[in-house]
DNA sequence: TCAAAGGGGACCCCATTGGTCCTATTTAGA
DNA sequence: TCTAAATAGGACCAATGGGGTCCCCTTTGA
């Protein structure tokens, strides 16, 4: 169904709670526990999301008491498709891609072999075109109804 | 990882075979057979793939004896997008966006309801813009060091 | 009349993903 | 100095769904 993973919609859930309550860069911080409570997700999924946003370097988790997560940049600045990479790993639809020789068994007579590069380099474009900030429900600088052709620019 | 599903490579793949082998429209026929063993794909994945591309007008199919499949329209003409939904139906990448109300949990308090669209649109958008002989092997009537800028038009 | 082909399903298996849990490590504050 | 609260990292389990196979029916040319 072409579809990104749950974890991938959490974290922009995630994300735009951290922006709303504050979260900012050099701002305060908001705890795992309390992000879940706040946004309906269970506790150790928000957790393990952040985790894998904290290594992307999208928040920056300071540990200890009174500890939590913040964003390291504001959400117009964070594109979508930095999200995906950091939960789903890189953006490549089909497994020839990134698999290199060996990896496909009918390599030798495939008629589309290495022609998918242009498919992934427009998703890639599609979604590094779209900011958090246009998905989250916080002030956007354009009016909606132009997204669409942002978008797809 | 944003991957579409093997069979819509095969898809792709056969349809670029049917297009090679002179099976267009109101030409001859291929069968299922004969284009697994072209191909190098299983014969009943063949079958399958191609009874998911009759079904959506992509490919013709021709019963009883020397029957077979061809295409209905040349490749130039067929968007990636609808080969895409042929196999895996519709293009939404959350669970949100098909389910309609009551299919989240979170509903209540989703920041992110209803914006996942644009980001829909933008790899609709994407996906349409490439066609079938961008990807096959076929000649193509601009050079091949457009097709990125093309795809992201 | 037969054989070769497509049409439409049902069906099973397994890889991936979602989700949980446990154990270190860090650090503010009593 | 000690404790509690929090992140960091990883191991682990369960289930969904997609890949793949198979079967039976229908169609049709020879």
């Amino acid at each position: 169904m072409l579809r990104l993973s749950k974890l991938t919609d959490y974290a922009v859930v995630v994300m735009a709670r951290l922006a709303r309550d504050g979260a900012l860069p050099d701002g305060q911080v908001q705890t795992a526990p309390g992000l879940a409570l706040a946004t309906g997700i269970a506790e150790p999924t928000v957790s393990k999301v952040l985790k894998s946003l904290g290594q992307a370097g999208l928040v920056e988790g300071l540990r200890g008491a009174r500890g939590g997560y913040r964003l390291t940049r504001p959400l117009e600045d964070v594109p979508l498709s930095e999200v995906i990479v950091a939960i789903d790993g890189p953006i490549a639809l089909t497994a020839c891609v990134d698999g290199g020789l060996g990896s496909c068994e009918a390599e030798g007579i495939c008629a589309v072999r290495g022609r998918w590069d242009p498919v992934n380099d427009a998703i890639r474009r599609a979604l590094s075109g779209i900011t958090l900030a246009d998905l989250a429900g916080v002030p956007r600088r354009r009016p909606a109804t132009m997204l669409a052709q942002l978008v797809a620019e």
